[in-house]
DNA sequence: TCTGGGGTCCTAGGACCC
DNA sequence: TCTGGGGTCCTAGGACCC
């Protein structure tokens, strides 16, 4: 191939997502600290003058993770991951609002429509980000990247941070370095100056256990890994992973946007308010198993799906987390069929000590219309006749 | 007072087939 | 004396991401 156009790839992250879909419905918590996670219980009330009423960190007992902060709250050191009690003592009269994830679908699909109408060329990440190929589009970067931003706010009163580059990884990076509400534009050249100096973990694909394992070679910056011998980094991660991260550290990545893809995986999971015991809670864990089937199954038909391989997970009260699954002769929906499945996978696995998670998961997964497809086609017809 | 829930992808060993 | 070898499916675990 001759020497092609650079793509033009935007990253379009959306700024603090479920905090700020919150900050719309309840204005007056702009500019306080503002947490989202925890359970479900802790639901603002109206109060009699027709205020609300939020419940605060500090009021919080029982198990729970951050799912996004406000910036004033990030400010405080409360990011997502971190447990509710923990964020309790650095912020205790934050708000504190349970997810609300059906209005984050409902905006998700208002902002990702809104780009759509400008660039079509969109990859799905999630419910709060997209990557969008604008490289057959005409115009200048800059006024693109502007025109999507107000694209978005117009249609959901909502920022977001873009990242524009050759490519997804440098793009991923770049959405970051300018939030909230920042456009980032990088070509190759400007690697060494903007990239390198970075930290490791702010490549998508470097996790805690890859950067912790790049600092005990005395690697930190992602110039450093770009400097790195690849032999060495293979060594140490193996020939694929080695490879991929001399590239990623030297911006290299010719991934495509992938505009369609379907679902591998369906699954249910529940961690539970304290710690269950297979014999002495047995009700309990029967019930909640039997439950997590029955969603999974819903959630199959709902989308159209069958899968023909069943899986539960377990974690332990020390956190170690097993797998077992089973694959079945005929792909089935079916909460009963799922029930007995997982119930199988569940008797493989030892249970004196005590557990805090449970999961079902459908695998192998097939969509319903494609196996109507095929019982329709003239071979299915042809055995049918053949042995009816 | 530890550590949610929904996913994807990769690796690795064994079974089984040709 | 050495001891096939490639391909696919299944299962388990782990890293990583939003």
């Amino acid at each position: 191939m001759m020497n092609a156009q650079p793509r033009r790839i935007a990253h379009l992250d959306m700024d603090a997502f479920y905090a700020s879909v919150e900050l719309l419905r309840y204005p007056e918590l702009r500019g306080h600290p503002v947490v989202i996670g925890g359970r479900s219980d802790s639901q603002p009330t109206v109060q009699q003058d027709g205020s609300r009423r939020f419940a605060r960190l500090r009021d919080y007992a029982g198990r729970g993770v951050i799912t996004t902060s406000t910036y004033e709250a990030r400010a405080l050191g409360v990011f997502s991951g971190m447990g509710v009690m923990k964020a309790a003592q650095l912020a205790p009269d934050a708000v504190l609002l349970p997810v609300n994830f059906d209005a984050y679908r409902h905006y998700s699909r208002l902002f990702k429509a809104a780009v759509a109408g400008i660039a079509p060329q969109i990859e799905d990440r999630g419910i709060d980000e997209i990557y969008i190929d604008l490289s057959a589009l005409p115009g200048n970067t800059l006024e693109l990247a502007q025109r999507i931003k107000q694209a978005v706010l117009d249609a959901t009163g909502l920022s977001c941070s873009i990242g524009i580059t050759p490519n997804k990884l440098l793009s991923k990076i770049c959405s970051d370095l300018e939030k909230p509400d920042g456009i980032t534009i990088l070509n190759l050249t400007d690697i060494p100056r903007r990239i390198w100096p970075l930290p490791v973990r702010k490549i998508n694909g470097i996790g805690p256990k890859a950067t912790e394992k790049l600092a005990t070679l005395g690697i930190t910056t992602i110039a450093g890994l770009a400097h790195a011998e690849p032999a060495l980094l293979q060594m140490h991660f193996g020939r694929s992973y080695g490879c991929w991260l001399h590239e990623a550290a030297h911006g290299i990545d010719d991934s495509r946007i992938i505009t369609h893809s379907e679902p591998k995986s369906i699954s249910r999971e529940t961690t539970f308010e304290r710690d269950l015991h297979a014999r002495h809670d047995r009700a309990t864990l029967s019930g909640i198993f039997t439950t997590l089937c029955t969603r999974v199954a819903e959630d199959l038909q709902r989308k159209g799906y069958l899968g023909r391989t069943i899986g539960i997970k377990l974690r332990f009260d020390d956190f170690r987390t097993v797998t077992r699954d089973v694959t079945l002769p005929a792909p089935t929906a079916d909460p009963a069929t799922i029930r007995r499945a997982a119930g199988e996978c569940l008797r493989r696995v030892p249970l004196q000590q005590k557990l805090r998670l449970l999961g079902v998961r459908a695998s192998a997964l097939s969509s319903k219309d494609a196996l109507l497809a095929i019982d329709a086609s003239p071979q299915a017809e042809l055995q049918f006749a053949m042995n009816p």
